[in-house]
DNA sequence: CATTTTGTTGCGAAAATTCGCAACAAGAAA
DNA sequence: TTTCTTGTTGCGAATTTTCGCAACAAAATG
């Protein structure tokens, strides 16, 4: 797997928080299984291999993970949500309402807005990650909705 | 009721949908119950003028006039749907994680930022309604997670 | 006016998500 | 080690949200 576990543990453990074994199953299943993964694709993967862990406990441990800024909330286009792992250097996206096509932002093209939210209204934005929805090039010209 | 009936009901024949008594009860309920009406709040609202509208309707029908940008999906803090009507000028939120307090956005704060996606991306943001997370001034320096 | 077409709703079932509480387990304290 | 405290889980029930389909109603057509 990709993530630092050991540094992950120590953050955890460091906040009070317990390193249980569900938790480290959740977190590898939303590493493994990539960008935007669902709280019904997570419980598929790991109650193959602990099928006592009920579906509560994956809703719980992804929602407690994402308030430890370990994971990342996604809010796709058709407004479910998913999660998936909140890197180090946060990327966001913009999400296009008519072909569902995703682009990639860098971080970068934040910090001013960022910036501007903390000077002016001493609000912290958690960047771990945006989506915007929109309309991408392609579709802006013949989305007559 | 404080929003153009006459002006939404032309706009909807327009595109060829229909203006039923549902509609106008459910738009006229959460244009009554404020700005972050969720939806067992309009079916609340709603069931006791028309019993036997069901949830499903309100469930549909939120969505619907969010896709005919009548109404405007918001994000509360606890990570639930709300919805309020979409007014000419679009105001966006900063939602506190730790006490759950919203702060008023304008408009003008995002147009710089809008501006940018426009001319780098050709992406046109739908500035209907944004939320941000993040901490606010209160709650920054205690925030220890 | 009768007919057809199509958008919309109601109902009940299904699916997704949350909640309450007792049982469990990991650290801390003694 | 034993006890105590407290975070965490599993279970089942409750709640929220979605879905499929037949019935309905409003425009459009003949």
């Amino acid at each position: 797997m990709s993530h630092n576990t050991t540094e992950i543990n120590r953050q955890l453990r460091k906040s009070g928080f317990r390193v249980t074994p569900q938790r480290q199953l959740i977190l590898d299943a939303v590493c493994q299984l990539g960008e935007h993964v669902t709280p019904e694709a997570v419980y598929d993967h790991v109650h193959r291999i602990a099928p006592t862990l009920s579906r509560a406990t994956v809703y719980r441990v992804l929602h407690f993970l994402t308030e430890q800024r370990i994971l990342a909330m996604v809010y796709m286009a058709d407004g479910r949500l998913a999660y998936e792992m909140a890197g180090p250097e946060p990327h966001h996206h913009l999400v296009c309402r008519s072909c569902d096509s995703l682009l990639e932002l860098p971080h970068s093209v934040l910090r001013s807005f960022r910036r501007t939210m903390d000077a002016q209204y001493d609000f912290e934005i958690d960047v771990s990650h945006l989506s915007f929805f929109g309309h991408c090039t392609d579709c802006r010209d013949s989305a007559g909705a």
